[in-house]
DNA sequence: ATTCCTAAATTGGCTTAGCCACTTGTCAAA
DNA sequence: TTTGACAAGTGGCTAAGCCAATTTAGGAAT
């Protein structure tokens, strides 16, 4: 089994390949099981067993009587429900705050580190959103971020109070793939520390990510600075339920 | 297809059920698929299906000829692989090092904290170790940790120098099941410091952890200590390789 | 009594062909 | 123009069969 792939298995990352390589939109009809029997000369139970594989790791979807689907939102729901901060303050049966600090607009030059993980030119323009996320009117986090403005251009103050996944992905029509995330501790510098409502030197959780849209084009850079006594990550290492990233939440 | 699922799909179901009901060992040979198809009144290309989903999802294994058998090692391998600091640090070139500071055997009335995470009652006995990991002679991460010690009464000093998951399973035959994680970030104590070679203050990565042998029973518990200038949790949401835990690297 | 070899049985891998339930689209009638 | 019926297309699943790989059992030889 392990020497050579059965045929099903093949077939299983060609179409993952293909769904990939024609740049399937959500939504849109993949190959029926009776197309993929003859393209790739093989059974329709084979193919139809290839297509299940995909719809439950969530890239496709049966629809009984119509054809196959490329999946949408199911797989956006998750990524927001693993960064909502909302979520997690109500799931601790906190009331969210959010305070926008400010949102600038400049050119990738005046942010290297950002333009870098953005892989912007120097004369691109990036949104610069600084913002405060509160429990019950407490600092938890100070949110830093820049983000490539000619996805979003109608950024504005109202859009960065709320739900910035919301705003990109409805306003915007934006399809968000993930993230890419790097969890660090570092001291609290004094302005930080007044941010978060901490004494300065209070040692924090420092999370450097990049976001990525479909196709893997960066959307987002972010220094996101956690008060460590208010919140946590958790990550599960095997275990029954399958594996998932770690996941941040109130303490 | 969400609102009542396939027949195929809760078979799936069953069959995931009957695995963990019947406690089939690793190694153990699992149904066959005409067994099931006989017993869950199917054809055996739909029992086929069941099984093969089972057998991506890594719970069994497909030998041709012989039959289906729950697997073993692999979860096991991925397993070590996520957490051998060894292995990080060679992979950062770097020459991996352990010192054993202290190695005890105590009651668990001793350690509350561990008491609670091991259900351990407080006349339990455990091990205590105390040890830092170097790489390149450099400590990078300061470890504590209780063991229930029933289950490897022949710890030493010398297994305590090398790595502990060996120990545990090639010579206790333990099966480790997982670990679940907490991420913080805290001030070093000067104790603290002085293991990691750091002034006093400096932000570290705390990570608490209660590990696992197979069926939930706890078998370790952690409260171990990273130099974020040297190490750091990457964590992946969404994107193309399939969810994963965090997972910690040299920097 | 033990070991080795061969044949039969068992198992997964996959096929063909077919039926049924569901959905969608088109055409005709009101 | 709207509604209903029918046809075509699609997934869900079946039965039956063949083939390759592995295991087991029985017989023969030592």
């Amino acid at each position: 089994m392990a020497k050579s792939a059965s045929f099903h298995e093949q077939l299983i990352e060609k179409l993952r390949k293909l769904l990939r390589s024609r740049q399937f939109v959500p939504g849109a009809k993949f190959l029926t099981e009776r197309e993929i029997a003859e393209r790739f000369d093989t059974s329709r139970p084979t193919a139809n067993k290839a297509l299940s594989s995909l719809v439950s790791t969530g890239l496709l979807e049966f629809r009984h009587g119509a054809g196959t689907f490329v999946r949408g939102s199911v797989l956006d729901y998750d990524l927001q429900h693993l960064v909502s901060f909302t979520e997690k303050a109500k799931a601790a049966g906190k009331k969210p705050g959010t305070q926008v600090i400010a949102l600038q607009k400049l050119s990738a030059a005046e942010a290297p580190a950002a333009a870098q993980a953005l892989k912007a030119a120097s004369s691109e323009p990036l949104f610069y959103l600084e913002r405060i996320r509160l429990a019950d009117a407490q600092p938890v986090i100070y949110e830093r971020r820049h983000v490539t403005a000619r996805f979003c251009a109608g950024m504005n103050k109202a859009y960065a109070k709320g739900s910035l996944y919301d705003f990109w992905t409805t306003k915007c029509g934006l399809t968000i793939s993930g993230a890419d995330e790097s969890i660090r501790a570092v001291n609290a510098s004094p302005a930080q520390a007044s941010a978060l409502g901490i004494k300065p030197n209070t040692a924090c959780l420092l999370v450097i990510a990049t976001g990525f849209l479909e196709g893997g084009v960066p959307l987002w850079y972010e220094e996101t600075l956690y008060r460590s006594d208010a919140y946590e990550f958790r990550n599960q290492l095997g275990g029954v339920s399958g594996p998932k990233p770690a996941q941040g939440r109130m303490r």
